[in-house]
RNA sequence: CGGGGUGUGGCGCAGUUGGUAGCGCGCUUGCUUUGGGAGCAAGAAGCCCCCAGUUCGAGUCUGGGCACCCCGACCA
């Protein structure tokens, strides 16, 4: 176990806000609620950012721009919208401030008081759909397929590094359609994307579904969502995908004119993932001694430690770690050859394991003499020696290993954690206990989802799309039910 | 916003009946080390969260603030 690391089994909370610490991804700010996400923890937002990013271009869109502020009125126009942000909305009201006249620093200046009151973000459906009623006239117009990289602040009572911060870094995609089934269309494309990202990026298995209504995003007609679970039984929300009907279009009124002549309100789209997704990830896939990154997402693939006593030594050891590292780099493969003479080989193996390297090779004098090199794969903690003239190979391969395992180990435990239940005595059990996805049946009414939800904390995750349809009865009213749901309590 | 907890070198903590602050890690320097978080030696580093009060004297007692963390409610 890593020096000092609470292990899972003891409490996996805090194991999960110690890793995040220790292995320098982010820490608590001076202000509330707010992370500082170190170096080591945005390049790996990086990552995820440019494989999204591509895929985003490859299904036509482009990224664009929109203010950090909203005037406060556009959140009055559509009303569940407003209803779902309003409580955590931080407010702009001020723009000036002044010497105290008391001689106690600085004071906020009433006479520069706002005329209308600013809201920070939390999400821009509003000023975008303010914006696109002066792109839209004509179907000829349509579709304008956007996106955009930012931050957003939804004031939360109370926060946890990646997984709910204050303020946090997503994307958001808008898009605007002249017929429902091009937006319905949209709807499902960016949830495959997400669902892709996560499965070949992230190496996490995830399930595809539609929240229910109380799950529902503010202003939305339909959101769908992709689950993953994490390795305390609990799921976390990975992304969503909304269809937004004519709801914004409506609020904003937004209109073009069809190619038979009628004036419609325009068919919108929203879809986001965050940095919440460098929590999944850690909560995926990680163990005692830190962090287990894929390789896909790895800011750093391999590293290479020399371990020598003399200079002699360190010479020939620093010219074959360097003959590695070039045959490694001429594949593609990003690694570091740490020759820092400050740390010992034992500190710098346990560093790069807390970090989440994923394949290690320890060069020395006996490699050296033998023609070899030692290769350690960090999801497994397994070493061996290879030649070092198949170095390159072995660490390409091991790459795709790795990434492979990681899925393959996370879908086998939601397989193990997924139960299907018929009785509320079963669910219960289950939930109580080591939890993980239960597939249950439901009448499919909010009171129902509501007391489930008081009595036990589970939610409905989604109805997914692969469930079976087969009809049932519902475990907490015993009413007919047409489909199984998932639950699970939910991070 | 309710319940609980904590504020002491960079980090993690100890500090007894009130007497002027200590341990571990880390840091600096030197020597020995280097195949799983090295050893020894010598150093540097403190507004004991803030403000009042009690007292000859407060890290310690009293009152009032503030901040952060954890558990709920809310939420991506």
């Amino acid at each position: 176990m890593a020096k000092g690391l609470t292990s899972r089994a003891t409490d996996y909370s805090q194991w999960y806000n110690e890793l995040v610490i220790k292995a320098d991804l982010a820490e608590n700010s001076a202000v509330r609620g707010c992370m500082v996400i170190k170096p080591y923890g945005y390049s790996i937002w990086e990552k995820m950012q440019a494989a999204l990013d591509a895929m985003f271009k490859r299904t036509g869109h482009s990224n664009a721009y929109f203010p950090l502020f909203i005037p406060k009125s556009f959140f009055t126009k559509e009303a569940s919208h407003v209803e779902g942000f309003a409580k955590e909305c931080a407010v702009v009201t001020h723009y000036r401030l002044k010497n105290d006249p008391n001689g106690k620093g600085i004071i906020v200046d009433e006479t520069a008081k706002l005329e209308e009151e600013l809201i920070v973000r939390p999400t821009s459906e509003t000023i975008i759909w303010n914006t696109y009623k002066g792109w839209i006239q004509s179907y000829r117009d349509l579709p304008i397929l956007v996106n955009q990289w930012a931050n957003v602040v939804r004031w939360e009572m109370r926060t946890r590094l990646f997984l709910r911060t204050a303020e946090f870094l997503w994307q958001e995609g808008h898009t605007a359609h002249a017929t429902a089934q091009e937006a319905i269309d949209e709807t499902n494309t960016m949830l495959d994307v997400y669902a892709e990202f996560a499965e070949n990026f992230m190496a996490l298995p995830v399930i595809k579904g539609r929240k229910t209504e109380n799950e529902r995003f503010a202003g939305a007609v339909d959101t769908l969502c992709i689950e993953a679970l994490m390795q305390d039984g609990k799921a976390l929300q990975c992304g969503t995908s909304h269809f937004l009907g004519q709801n914004f279009a409506k609020a904003f009124d937004v209109k073009f004119t069809s190619k038979d002549g009628n004036l419609e309100h325009v068919w919108a789209t929203s879809w986001g993932v965050s940095t919440r997704l460098v929590g999944a990830l850690i909560m995926a896939h990680s163990d005692d001694n830190g962090l287990v990154l894929p390789p896909k997402l790895a800011p750093l693939q391999a590293v290479i430690v020399p371990i020598y006593k003399t200079d002699e030594e360190y010479k020939k050891v620093g010219d074959a770690a360097r003959s590695v590292k070039s045959a490694l780099e001429a594949k593609g493969i990003s690694v570091k050859f740490d020759d820092r003479e400050t740390h010992k080989p034992g500190w710098k193996f346990a560093e790069y394991e807390l970090k989440g390297v994923p394949v290690r090779i320890a060069i020395g004098p006996n490699d050296v003499a033998n023609g070899t090199v030692e290769i350690a794969r960090r999801d497994t903690l397994e070493k061996k020696l290879y030649p070092a003239g198949q170095a390159a190979e072995t660490v390409a391969s091991l790459l795709d290993e790795i990434q492979q395992n990681l899925y393959d180990r996370a879908l086998k435990f939601r397989q193990e954690n997924t139960h299907q239940v018929d009785s509320y005595d079963e669910f219960r059990k289950i939930i109580d206990g080591k939890a993980g996805f239960v597939s249950a049946h439901w009448d499919g009414t909010a009171e129902t989802e509501q007391k489930i939800k008081e009595e036990t904390k589970a939610t409905i995750r989604c109805i997914p799309f692969d469930g079976e349809a087969t009809p049932g009865l519902c475990i907490y009213s015993g009413k007919p039910s047409k489909e199984r749901v998932l639950f699970a309590k939910a991070y």
